[in-house]
DNA sequence: CTATTATTTCAGTAATTGCTGAAACATCGA
DNA sequence: TCGATGTTTCAGCAATTACTGAAATAATAG
């Protein structure tokens, strides 16, 4: 890799980080080096840089257009296809959040809310469909939340986490002014 | 495994994510046994309940104790050690956000802030450090806002989530009113 | 259509990670 | 202190995942 530092030890970072989640350390490369080039790269670039074998950045690449994480376009007057990330960070981190969702929330609430429909025939059972419940309400709260402030522009979602736990002194003010229907049903269960 | 098909799906689902996580399919079964289970396990149980060796087991509750994530106990006339999972999804909830934070987030921050402090030899150095300021001042941003709500208790905060973008509305407010210095550097950068 | 260049697939191999049983270690009652 | 019971460690094996090079496939210019 004939990178500055800088770039250098962002990519290997990203590597480790990678392979600690679900990607490898080979696509998370690969997606550092992409995020951090001005310039879109095509494949034989990648793996020059990374020094990765041609196949593997194929694969690679593959990956991460499933994650809808890289941009592909073709360069006038050349054959090749060329890779980048989107340049806005705060769109990465949502069609990040999407995916994870997509792939390892909604199948746990489909799984969850299956077991909700059994009927439990001891207490041991009931105990534990209690607890299936309790994950499925909390998952199903920050999901909805998070799907909720998510379309929101980015300067008011900036805006609003700033605002931090500071938000709660509005709630209060809520109940008096009686401002759109919040927290309805705050004790469900 | 010889429980409920209810408890056994969850157990399974929770060792298919786990594997997806950082930890390994054996730990993510384990965590989601003690989860369901209505009374504190002890090793041999959870491996005869799982079908894992004992060693196993072992290692398992040891890798959920640096997570934080389970209660150690002695029951009276007992000298074996019993686990369990904390009873308020909440805190699992934040536990586990705690330690990813202290094991991905906070390495990664640091990572980039030492690449911010190096000066860029060209104009393609400068684009990636401009890159991974981007990248950290977004990180900042969301871990900031969650460590603040985060020690808000779980009414208030299950409110808060509960108003989603609603909040976006007293954001207008909040500067007539000027309570509290929310968003006073909205434009830093 | 053919030659050339680009990309993907895939079988085989390498590397990593997960798991086990045996042995070492720890604890505690008598 | 000894013996019984419980827990952890670890070397070796198993399973999984990552990676490569060669061959197949696709695309395009001439």
């Amino acid at each position: 890799m004939n990178t500055a530092p800088l770039v250098q030890s962002f990519v290997l970072h990203f590597g480790e980080m990678g392979s600690r989640w679900g990607i490898s350390r080979t696509v998370g490369q690969i997606y550092a080096l992409l995020y951090v080039s001005a310039n879109p790269l095509n494949a034989d670039e990648i793996a020059a840089t990374l020094d990765f074998s041609r196949s593997n950045v194929s694969m690679g690449l593959k990956e991460l257009e499933s994650w809808r994480l890289v941009r592909l376009q073709h360069l006038p007057g050349d054959r090749r296809e060329y890779f980048s990330a989107p340049e806005d960070v705060w769109t990465i981190f949502r069609t990040l959040a999407e995916e994870r969702r997509k792939r390892e929330i909604d199948p746990t609430l489909t799984m969850l809310r299956a077991a909700l429909m059994a009927t439990p025939t001891d207490p041991d059972e009931r105990y534990a469909q209690q607890r299936l419940r309790e994950m499925h309400d909390l998952i199903e709260l920050v999901t909805t939340w998070f799907n909720d402030v998510q379309r929101l522009d980015q300067k008011t979602l900036a805006q609003l986490l700033k605002l931090g736990s500071k938000a709660q002194k509005f709630l209060a003010l809520k109940d008096k002014l009686s401002l759109g229907s919040g927290a309805k049903s705050a004790t469900k269960r």
